[in-house]
Formats: structure tokens, C-alpha cells, sequence
DNA sequence: GTCTGTGAAGGGCTTCACAGCT
DNA sequence: AGCTGTGAAGCCCTTCACAGAC
């Protein structure tokens, strides 16, 4: 009853998460403006899941890393990672593999993460409480700067580092504190307007828990995240799974853990 | 500073959440067999909104909408949700539209969920807590049935109308509560182990709110909702749209409010 | 005339397989 | 020999445009 997995298979390299924010080593890699078209919506998602894989590497002072084992990390195939980061230009060293720390910060420059992004959030209930107490929030990149809300209860209380203030000071707010991302987590009826006025401060990010679709000018960029959805196409996967009989085909959703070579062991160990 | 929206073009039928589990007509449609295969997995995860935004239809009582409005609603090009819409069959009439009740019926059978699917979550910290108390979560066709730990200051508190339960007893549970989706909001040293023991209790859906990647069987289908991805690709695509110059192409991510009319006014009152 | 359903064209992403560097 | 970087082939999805039903 608490021995850990032992049936399991391709999954190497087993990173269990925890990063801590020293690692950047001197490549700074700026996103050079012209980089930034011609990636891949589809690779800039997976960029952010080599990151998060490659400082976990670094945390244990793995200085080396391939394309095979980088893959299977990140739950996808070799052949992907290698297309994906070739959209940054040339990262690693051919017959050898890629050095962990420089590829990190190749990517973090490509995805603007070089630089701290401040996010207020708005609508502290009990989601937002959990998105505000979230640690891995602060420890990829983004801080927390406020807290609003509009529910004279709330406003006040602290949580976690911040206190809550009230929906009003939000746009005045967002200049001073110079966010740059605003976290939606208000009921559905107040998003729309909890998002004009994200609009109104300047933020061109917006990040919604809310079904709701919002809408905002071209230039703002939105993204949701909507629980029913994610559960429900789930189920529909999994009742598919089962209709067409458990073979191979490996599953569909956001990571295709389609391993190039199937169930042959640890790839880490050669 | 009170008012809401008023630059507002695009997004008609303004549709703001809140659906009863009350519409159902007549058409059982039961996800027959054949149905499951060959539908494009971008459509599954759109049919999902669909099915959103035609319960709040329902709930105003609309019985007809067109295949332009229905998209404006969710998001889409009215090409699209039609193509979507063809995987399941015939399901309007020409020249008239879509009846709102039959078309919800008809999705909800092809996602399977004309019955409800019973949820376990396990970690009930502040991200679980939040998730146990989403009131959304059963409004669309989700029950909450168990909720387990293994802070021993955890076990036997009530959040909502449950109590916490030993993460010990979750394969015995699981089997005994019909269990078929498990919800993973653990830490994420934990989360393999849980998965693990929710695939020997015979789940086959998971949906996990940690980064690390989950080693599973084949027949088991997950799906990983990592916040911090969420917001890497948000920031990069922010940046980007101010890089190519706040002009047409619309946003990327999972919703492409391109509108086939740009910009056209209300569809809703012809 | 209106609006759905759909073949066909087009674009984007993935996979393959190998050229090229160390 | 080993592993990266990449053209090319293939696949999936989106978009177009229109035939067909009402």
C-alpha cells in the first residue's frame, strides 16, 4: 500500500517537479523581435514544458541532456523536441546533446521569460484563494502583485503576502503596480467586466477560469481554462479509449506520450 | 467606473454562464459505437463548448438558433461548427436552423454524458478545496462522490456536502462509489502514487493539476491543467501581438474569435 | 430566399529519414 | 559512432464555396 509505481515504463528521467529560481547562467538570450513569428502555436506550448522539465534537470545538476531523454521527460517524441526547438536556431552540439542550463535560458529568452511578469488577480473567492496561494505561480516567472475583489468581506483580509483591495482601485492599481497579466477567478457574471477594465489599465493578457467567452480588442491576447470542458472531453477520450479496445495508439489530449521507440525501458540508462 | 462594456462588436447572444440541469427532451441519443471514432479531436473539445453555451440558450428558453449565432456564441466560425456539427449527423433544418433542445440532447449523448460520471478528487488543499466547492462542477453532468487526503488534520472535515476520507481507503472507495474520474490536486511529489492507485481501482479518466507528467497505462487517458504553461504561452503570445502590430489575424489559443463578418453588429436581432 | 451539410482546396503540424557536425 | 538539425512526405484540421433541403 505505499510502495510507489514499479509497472511503469517509458516515462524516464521520472522529474517529480520543484524548481527553484537559480539557474539562468550568462547566455541572455533576448527574444530578438523577428524570432518571436514563425513559432509554432502549437511548439510555443511545448516550449514552456521543455522549460519547466529543464529546470528541474538543472536543479539536479544534470549539465547534459539528449533529445531522446529530453523527450521522454516531456512526454512527447524525439523527433518533435529536436523540430520544435529548432524553430529557436541551432541549441545544442551534434553527438553530444544539449547543455541543460544554456537551453534554458535559450527558451526563457524566447518566451519573454527573462523578465518578471506581474499578475493581479482578481475575484478572491475560493478559487482565487488557491490561485493565490499557488507557489509554483511565483517560481516560473510570474509574480503576484495584487489582489481585488468587490465583496466588502473580503477586502482587507490578507492572503499570503497581499491584502485585498477593492475592484474599484483595479486600473489605477495596474499602472502603479505595472502588471503586465490579469487572472480572472470572479463569477461568471462579473468577467466581462472585470475584463474591460483590465483592458481600460493597459494589460494585454488575460487568463479567465470562467466558461464565459470574453470579448476584447484584437490586440489583447485571452485564454481560458474551463474545468467542465477539460473533464468532459476527458470522459469522451476515455469512453473511446475503451470502445477501441485497449491497443496501441497511446492517448490524444495535450501530451502525446507517443514514445518513439515503444516500452523499451529506461531511456536515461544507456 | 461602473459601466460595462460598450466597444463591444463581435461576440453576440452575449452568453454569461449559468445553465440548470433541467433541458433534456425527448431524444435519447446513446453514443453508438461508430460514433466515437472519427471524430477530429479539435471537434471533441469544441462540441464541449457548444454544449455550454446551448444550455444557457436553453435556459433562456430559446428554441432555435441559427449555425451564425450558435458560433458567434462559443467563439468559432460558423463554417466550423457546422463542420463539427456534420460528425454527428444530420441535426439541423435547412434553411430554418437548429432546434436548441434536440442539439443539446444530441451532443450531450455523443460525449457520453447523458449519464452522470462520478468524480473523486484527491489533495484536498487550497487548489482541491476550491475545485470540491465549484459549483459549475456539478451543473454539467459531474458528481463529486469522494474526497480524500493524507494530512491526518484533514481526514473527517466536511467541504460542501462531503468529508475527507484516508487516501488509503481511495481504491476500496473508488470501487465502491462507481467511481469513473479521478481529479489529482495533490502535491506533486504524490501525484504518481495517487495515479497509480487510481488506475488499480479500474479509473480510466484522470485529470491532474500538476506539471509532472503522469506514467499511465495505455487505456488510460489523462489530462494535465498546468497554470504556469498557461501563462508562459499567454505572455508570449501578448508580446507577440504587439510585436506584429495590434492589426487583424485575431487572437491564437483555444478559442479563434475570428467571426466570419468582422464586425457586423448583434447577431442575434436580424 | 435562407440556412444546413459537405466535397475540395488550403494551411499547419507531425513524422520520417537522413545529411552533417563532433 | 552518436546525436543534432532539417528538408520532404504525410496527416489532420480549417476554410472555402456551393449543392441541396426547406
Amino acid at each position: 500500500m505505499t510502495e510507489t509505481h514499479q509497472t511503469h515504463g517509458p516515462a524516464a528521467l521520472d522529474v517529480t517537479g520543484v524548481v527553484d529560481p537559480s539557474s539562468a547562467p550568462s547566455a541572455t538570450d533576448q527574444a530578438s523581435l523577428s524570432e518571436l513569428r514563425d513559432i509554432p502555436q502549437a511548439t510555443v506550448t511545448r516550449l514552456a514544458t521543455y522549460l519547466r522539465v529543464l529546470g528541474v534537470l538543472a536543479d539536479r545538476d544534470t549539465t547534459t541532456v539528449s533529445s531522446e531523454e529530453l523527450a521522454a521527460a516531456s512526454g512527447v517524441g524525439s523527433a518533435k523536441l529536436r523540430k520544435d526547438l529548432s524553430f529557436l536556431g541551432p541549441n545544442g552540439v551534434r553527438g553530444v546533446g544539449y547543455e541543460v542550463a544554456r537551453l534554458h535560458a535559450r527558451i526563457a529568452g524566447a518566451l519573454g521569460l527573462d523578465r518578471v511578469h506581474n499578475v493581479v488577480l482578481v475575484g478572491v473567492g475560493n478559487l482565487g484563494q488557491a490561485l493565490a496561494r499557488y507557489p509554483g505561480f511565483a517560481r516560473r516567472g510570474f509574480s503576484l502583485v495584487g489582489l481585488f475583489d468587490s465583496d466588502p468581506e473580503r477586502i482587507g483580509v490578507s492572503v499570503g503576502d497581499l491584502v485585498v483591495r477593492h475592484v474599484d482601485e483595479l486600473e489605477q492599481a495596474c499602472l502603479e503596480l505595472e502588471a503586465t497579466l490579469g487572472v480572472i477567478s470572479t463569477p461568471d457574471e462579473a468577467v466581462q467586466e472585470v475584463a474591460d477594465r483590465l483592458v481600460r489599465a493597459g494589460l494585454r493578457c488575460i487568463l479567465s477560469f470562467s466558461p464565459t467567452l470574453l470579448d476584447v480588442p484584437d490586440n489583447v491576447e485571452t485564454r481560458q481554462v474551463d474545468l467542465a470542458v477539460e473533464m468532459q472531453v476527458l470522459s469522451f477520450n476515455g469512453a473511446r479509449n475503451i470502445e477501441n479496445g485497449p491497443s496501441s495508439s497511446a492517448s490524444s489530449s495535450s501530451n502525446s506520450p507517443s514514445s518513439t521507440s515503444p516500452r523499451n525501458g529506461s531511456v536515461i540508462a544507456p
